[in-house]
DNA sequence: CAGCATCCAAAAGGATACTG
DNA sequence: CAGTATCCTTTTGGATGCTG
């Protein structure tokens, strides 16, 4: 996703069972990009438009929207398809490797939907023992 | 994790099952970070030391790792531990919600070892088809 | 409808230097 | 050892305006 410098498969080591964070998160799939795992999430059930991803997420710009489709399509991930029409009608699929990507990301959506207020609790918590300190 | 403007509770609304991505991504725990899911997963084995951290991760700078650190306490992710010493001693670990959290993502760090040449490959192929088109 | 181009503000993140 | 503070560059992402 990311589009910075390519890293060689030989640059590895660092931790221990042959994973290399810096390459592997940043130079594979970059889940920082705020809107990869949402569109991921919503695909999963079928293919959608533009428009329908747009309306489905809230929030998302035309902008970052065509952006994050465009590197997914650029990754595999994801499909697109033009019918010839007037407008134009575009949609967007999972691929099988993006499917078995939405899927591993699961159990990490169902822990945040889980656990949020387990966070927001703690840092709230943490940042009134702040205020005490000082 | 992300330092921005709280979002309240009640700005939902979005995806169907109740998960709004905006809100769970961006304001509860953002892996965006480029080091919170490497830390996650090499503390999940034992505690370990600020320098210990940094040489396992290998291209973290001071900064950034005190930084995440600190976040992922303020969370409750992780504990901080100092040992009185001189020089002193400072351990970090996991505390039960990060082990949580860090389990849940390793489906994910997975389908990032088997998939990670997969993607590199649509990547290149899609690359090659992109300089004939144009 | 489905976007791309441009501009701009904010945030991430690296380098360096310094502290208890 | 375990950081913090500062500076600076790069990246992110929203807003706006324009095409086929």
């Amino acid at each position: 996703m990311t589009v910075g410098p390519q890293v060689s498969q030989s640059d590895a080591g660092g931790v221990g069972d042959g994973f290399h964070p810096e390459c592997a998160w940043r130079e594979t799939v970059d889940l920082a990009g705020r809107w990869v795992s949402p569109i991921l999430h919503i695909l999963r059930e079928r293919p959608l438009r533009f428009f329908e991803l747009q309306s489905e997420i809230e929030g998302i710009s035309d902008k970052m929207l065509s952006q994050t489709l465009r590197t997914l399509v650029r990754d595999g991930l994801v499909t697109r398809t033009v019918e010839p029409a007037t407008p134009p009608r575009v949609s967007y699929e999972l691929t099988p490797l993006g499917h078995s990507l939405a899927e591993s990301l699961e159990p990490f959506m169902a822990w945040i939907r889980r656990h949020a207020d387990d966070v927001a609790r703690a840092r709230t918590k943490h940042d009134r023992a702040d205020l005490r300190s000082s």
